[in-house]
DNA sequence: TGCCAGGCCCTCTTTAGGGCCTT
């Protein structure tokens, strides 16, 4: 299945440039392992909103193991009946075009995204931002920074089925969304960039207060 | 035959080890 759904409210206060939240379903951890993506899905984050949501399951030819098949709910028999990998990445990267992309544990999607992206001849132009390194700096005493956790811990509305990619990427949106809010409340911070997400990312976590008051700054 | 990811982060650290997080 594939295509565009309605715009739904949003739960962001405020605004921030535009960005697309990823999240991949796949064979196992490691594309560098043989691994490939069986689903895909991206949301377009607009104003505090998702107005515009892609998703695909996608046939890369390789069988999807049974523990990851329980995992998912995503069989080998949903596989076989899916679009081609290639058409379903040349649809999903036109969509997502340019615009930053977050993902929860970005390196992990950003590894998939990259060797999916090569498979069509094709290459990242932007960078990710990172919801699980943004999340333990900005809810450092969440009890555990897995996306589900987190859900529940800001008490963010479940979007569907825990690892199925529409739902994981509706929630990691949601949960953005609350570290923006975060951000502007607790560190009246006024304009929460993306360029101040990937520095907030990287700095160390002892320096967060530091960094965010040298951004405040400017 | 046996093994098989990798980046981040903390601590009993930095000449290292192990847990977390993604599927």
């Amino acid at each position: 299945m594939s295509g565009h759904g309605p715009v739904q409210p949003g739960l962001g206060g405020g605004s921030m440039e535009v960005v697309a939240v990823i999240d991949f379903e796949t064979t196992g951890l490691s594309p560098g392992q043989g691994d490939r993506a069986t689903e895909v899905a991206a949301v377009i984050l607009e104003d505090g909103r998702i107005v515009d949501r892609y998703q695909s399951l996608m046939n890369g030819g390789v069988r999807i193991p049974s523990f990851i098949e329980s995992l998912t709910g995503i069989s080998n028999a949903m596989i076989r009946r899916a679009p081609p990998a290639a058409e379903v990445m040349q649809e999903v990267a036109d969509f997502v075009g340019d615009r930053p992309l977050v993902a929860h544990n970005a390196s992990f999607d950003c590894k998939f995204w990259d060797a999916e992206l090569a498979r069509i001849e094709r290459s990242r132009q932007q960078e990710f931002v990172c919801s699980l390194l943004l999340s333990r700096r900005i809810f450092p005493l969440a009890p555990s920074h897995k996306l589900g956790a987190l859900v529940e811990y800001a008490n963010l509305p479940v979007a569907g089925r825990y690892h199925r990619a529409l739902a994981d990427a509706e929630m990691a949106a949601s949960l953005l969304l609350r570290l923006e809010d975060e951000l502007r409340e607790r560190h009246e911070v006024n304009d929460v960039s993306v360029q101040l997400l990937r520095r907030i990312q990287r700095v160390p976590k002892a320096q967060l207060t530091r960094c965010i008051a040298r951004e405040r700054s400017r």
